[in-house]
RNA sequence: GCCCAAAUAGCUCAGUCGGUAGAGCAGAGGACUGAAAAUCCUCGUGUCACUGGUUCGAUUCCGGUUUUGGGCA
């Protein structure tokens, strides 16, 4: 099992990030869990590599990879086989880039993407500041548009013989269960969870904390909010981001989506139906 | 029992000097190709509590009723 997920890759986030613990594995290999301090930045580019090195080993071993999670984005890139391999390690123009829009404004980033590349300004939306910044980096580091990049990307197909499975339910239902999750999680100590790592000296800009359950409790642990005000935040930011995979997984291409309720949610009847659908694809065979 | 105030979108509230109304939040939809649990975009008709009156016209003014909050007994 190779887990996509861009924040059950720290160390010492457990609580926050719902991460399956060791005695929950039935002693299945689980690829790219705790393999980052929290004070190191991961991205889609190490996520791809990793998850490609893992993929070759569970070949090797003669089995089927799995790979399990939330981040859209991540899946897609190993499915896919997305290329981002031409540009560089270096965030010194990034860095400059950030620095620039803070003094003259973020309008100003726009205007410089729109005569370098304006196709990628047609598409990019001035106000996303990350989106423009990646674009004029991209142009930086390789001297190529990143609306052609992406346009070459867009178009293509996997190397893998795959069955992509979207599980989901009703909203109601899957808001209801949120709620529910952030009560465990904070009986379970994430307040003592986020108060460790604090002392640990993370702050709250770095990437591992700007994970949902970290900001939010931070925000509570500094006093820039009261107890239930952090609660319902999580809550909230929760669910939006629950309601964005579901705009992620129904623009990607050839997935399954499975209705929980149409299976009463009982999972060993989704399991069948899962497993007949790989069937169905030959994925065994192959 | 009496007095005062309030009643407008799922919630909190603006507003209409009388020409049937709009913000924030919630909610919904979307984008995304090395920050993705990130970042960004779009979407607001509701018996303006009910009921009479004045008026060409009332959610807005006046009366009554109901409910809620506060005060006085």
């Amino acid at each position: 099992i190779i887990s996509a997920d861009s924040m059950q890759v720290y160390k010492g986030m457990n609580i926050g990030t719902a991460k399956i613990m060791p005695s929950e594995m039935q002693g299945i290999p689980h690829h790219l869990i705790d393999i980052l301090e929290p004070n190191e930045d991961f991205n889609v580019y190490l996520f791809r590599k990793l998850a490609i090195k893992a993929i070759h080993e569970i070949y090797e071993r003669g089995n089927i990879p799995i790979l399990t999670g939330g981040t859209g984005f991540y899946i897609q890139s190993v499915l896919y086989d997305i290329d981002f391999t031409e540009t560089i390690t270096d965030t010194s123009y990034r860095d400059f880039l950030i620095q620039l829009s803070q003094e003259k404004g973020r309008d100003y980033l726009y205007e410089l993407l729109q005569k370098v590349d304006p196709n990628s300004a047609d598409t990019i939306h001035k106000n996303n500041q990350k989106r423009v910044i990646r674009a004029l980096e991209y142009y930086h580091q390789t001297g190529k548009l990143f609306s052609n990049h992406n346009q070459e990307q867009k178009s293509r197909t996997s190397p893998y013989n795959f069955i992509y499975f979207v599980l989901n339910d009703n909203r109601d239902d899957i808001y209801r269960r949120i709620n529910k999750r952030v009560d465990l999680m904070l009986q379970n100590g994430l307040i003592e969870e986020v108060r460790t790592l604090i002392n640990q000296g993370l702050t709250k800009d770095m990437i591992s904390m700007k994970g949902i359950g970290y900001q939010e409790i931070i925000c509570y642990l500094q006093g820039e909010s009261t107890y239930e005000q952090a609660v319902e935040s999580l809550k909230q930011n929760t669910r939006h981001f629950a309601k964005r995979q579901l705009t992620w997984f129904r623009r990607e291409k050839q997935t399954s989506f499975v209705q929980l309720e149409k299976f009463h949610h009982k999972e060993s009847l989704v399991l069948n139906y899962m497993l007949e659908q790989i069937k169905l694809k030959n994925i065994l065979e192959s």
